[in-house]
DNA sequence: GGTGTTTGTCAGGGCGGAAAACAAATTAGT
DNA sequence: ACTAATTTGTTTTCCGCCCTGACAAACACC
């Protein structure tokens, strides 16, 4: 009898026939969904065999499903095995999909996936957005949106939902409401406010989220909890707890920029003193590199690095220090199955993770701690954008009555 | 759309008609036993407006519920309103209760709370459990709980479930273990090994992660996310994360002692620098404060304090700011609605509080953050023993059928 | 005492999964 | 080539659970 087994939620209402119905329509799209990459197709008895569910119930379930458009029935294949064969199931590469948006400090981006996870349209162009009326970059951003969306329907698809990333404080309460975008200089905006067509508002989401989600969708590490540290101007971490987003009470967990790793060290605007981001944040590792602001910092670090530069050098190993020491505490707090470094840290990884290591190695020590559970993301900048198309088809996968009947 | 709603976890099995009559009686099971604060007792018909469960359906759940001895009808006593009045329901004062027992470095405890979660047997001796072997304190324990269990009996209690909490680590994997207790000097202890009678045997689990629990369940602050300190040998925490125990990825989360406090700081025997531990555990504040361990150290250094005694207080101001640097880490990391000290820190608080306010009020900057929130647990000691017992009730509260139908 | 209101229960129906039987499609064996 | 064995998918029957609607019971108000 562990602690927290069978603690289910109180606060959940009370279960209904069509809550078990959407459960289970849930338990065996994802059933197809996961094990795609397993052992190839599965059948309706294989599915039947992974849930518990019956070869009846598991036959009706797929029925619906194929009839909202989530499944398809392929060609059946010669098994080999004694027996009648069984119909392969797949989750359909037509049909259902989901549009991500992305605002960026210096580009926008738009994606369709389709329901099998797989990114199926890409846009993306530069564009300097910072200081620009939120209205005009919306306004471009609705123009590249619809055309990924009718990119996509070429190719079958028909988007289901759409998700903004932005570099910003989106907060939980107040739905659909940017609350605070420092690098593009937003504030409370709303975008249903300044969208061209009602029909497709896209929700906004912070991009550090959608980007460890991403993560956590996409990658090989099977790690259900994990800290996914991301540096665009600040230095945010968004954590992953048992596959969910963890969010905190008020929605400002995973502000890691702002740990203390020098308690009296240099003030930072914050009002604090040896925060993070004094270290380890884009403005200081260029400093300390000696190089001025450009558009993009982090490719020529990553150059003047690659170089040899020791000026570029030093200055990341002691940012990696410095970002090993915070993230100790996160692995002391939180103990983590796995640490990712995305975002603009995914291309300096090289440099960064040595360092970073190492503080690890000296600091955590009161519990096994495996040196390759710290790694790179794969994904890097492109996993923001990614996360939000995945959002959509996660949440139809987790309830697949979002879509209709047809 | 919210990142993360509806993401329900899609590891959970196929839902089925019992699974929803569980869910159900638990939600009518928990209506009554929460709402008993609000507005006196409820009747079929309140628990159906506030569930949205038929009047029907609330009956036959009810039906069920006192039929396991969860649920009794009370004396119908004139409401004043107008209609027939209702059968006033409450949650069973005798019927099944939880045991809840405890090994302390100086104690051993037992205690047994009913189903409305008050605690209705209390026993605590002092004895020298550190260096004793485990079998013979486990027998004077089994015996302590005998006398709880056959008192209880006496007031119509009948024991449903035993946990047994300990200064030690319990790991999530094997169940039934007692990994490692320093301060009692045991190592790989079963307590099934050691328990005379098989049929009574406790789950053990460890001490910070209770008193946490019964600090959920029983506090006034309705926090649903919460960091819980407490201080025994080490400094530990345990996270309260939307009402469930939080244990991270292999069940070492709240290492708060060993949270970096001073990068360059003093050695630490867990072989990193600057550990909290050594800032803000009890031998070092003993150590700052002049004074040798003596049996209930906490009360001499609360003695002291309260008397004024300089050196006590400047050791007290010293462990609060450092603990109050490593909070500001968790406060960034995890956003809590709250910060509880509990255990030792608890009788302590009046000379800690202070400190540990100033140091977050200057590290947490970049969101808002209560003063408030940062407060002395109201169970202090008694915590862990109450959880103990508590949890089995709360286990069955979230899943009334684990009662024998009778 | 009659009326209106609220409560608790009972009967009927629908929904959804389980169990068992059955038809279909394939391989293995002779 | 033909039968037996095996696995699959569907059909049928059954059961459990909640919902809808109706009804008796118990109170306040007039």
């Amino acid at each position: 009898m562990a602690v927290g087994a069978g603690n289910r939620n109180p606060e959940a209402g009370p279960a209904s026939q069509q809550d078990m119905r959407r459960q289970n329509l849930a338990v065996v799209l994802g059933t197809v969904a996961d094990a795609v990459a397993g052992q190839g197709p599965l059948s309706r008895a294989d599915v039947a065999g992974l849930t518990g569910l019956t070869r009846a119930a598991v036959s009706s379930l797929v029925d619906e499903l194929i009839g909202r458009g989530a499944l398809t029935e392929l060609e059946t294949a010669p098994s080999g095995r004694v027996g009648r064969p069984g119909r392969a199931l797949a989750v359909s590469s037509c049909g259902p999909a989901g549009l991500g948006l992305e605002v960026g400090v210096s580009h926008l981006g738009a994606c369709v996936v389709d329901l099998r996870g797989e990114s199926r349209v890409w846009r993306r162009v530069e564009r300097a957005n910072a200081g620009r009326p939120a209205r005009r970059v919306l306004a471009e951003l609705a123009e590249l949106g619809a055309e990924a969306q009718a990119e996509a329907a070429g190719l079958g698809l028909h988007v289901e939902g759409r998700v903004l990333a932005v570099p910003g404080v989106v907060p939980t309460a107040r739905q659909g409401l940017i609350e605070h975008a420092p690098n593009l200089g937003w504030h409370a905006v709303r975008p249903a406010d300044h969208w061209p067509d009602p029909d497709t508002v896209p929700v906004p989401e912070n991009e550090a989220n959608l980007g460890a989600l991403a993560e956590y969708w996409q990658a090989e590490h099977g790690a259900e909890t994990f800290v996914h540290v991301s540096a665009e101007a600040g230095i945010g971490a968004a954590l992953i707890v048992d596959g969910q987003l963890f969010r905190g009470a008020r929605g400002f967990a995973g502000e890691l920029g702002h740990i203390p790793v020098d308690p009296d060290g240099v003030p930072c605007p914050c009002g604090a003193r040896g925060c993070l981001e004094q270290y380890a944040g884009e403005a200081a590792v260029l400093r300390e590199a000696g190089l001025a602001a450009t558009a993009d910092p982090v490719v020529l670090l990553a150059d003047r690095a690659a170089a040899g530069d020791p000026a570029a050098l030093r200055a990341l190993d002691r940012a990696g220090r410095a970002l090993g020491l915070a993230l100790a505490s996160a692995v002391n707090l939180i103990d983590p199955d796995a640490l990712v470094l995305g975002g603009a840290y995914a291309e300096l990884g090289e440099w960064l993770l040595p360092a970073v290591r190492a503080e690890l190695a000296a600091r955590v020590t009161v519990r096994p701690w495996d040196p390759e559970a710290l790694h790179c993301s794969a994904l890097g900048r492109r996993g923001a954008l990614l996360g939000a198309a995945l959002l959509t088809v996660r949440r139809i996968i987790a309830d697949p009555t979002l879509l209709p009947v047809a």
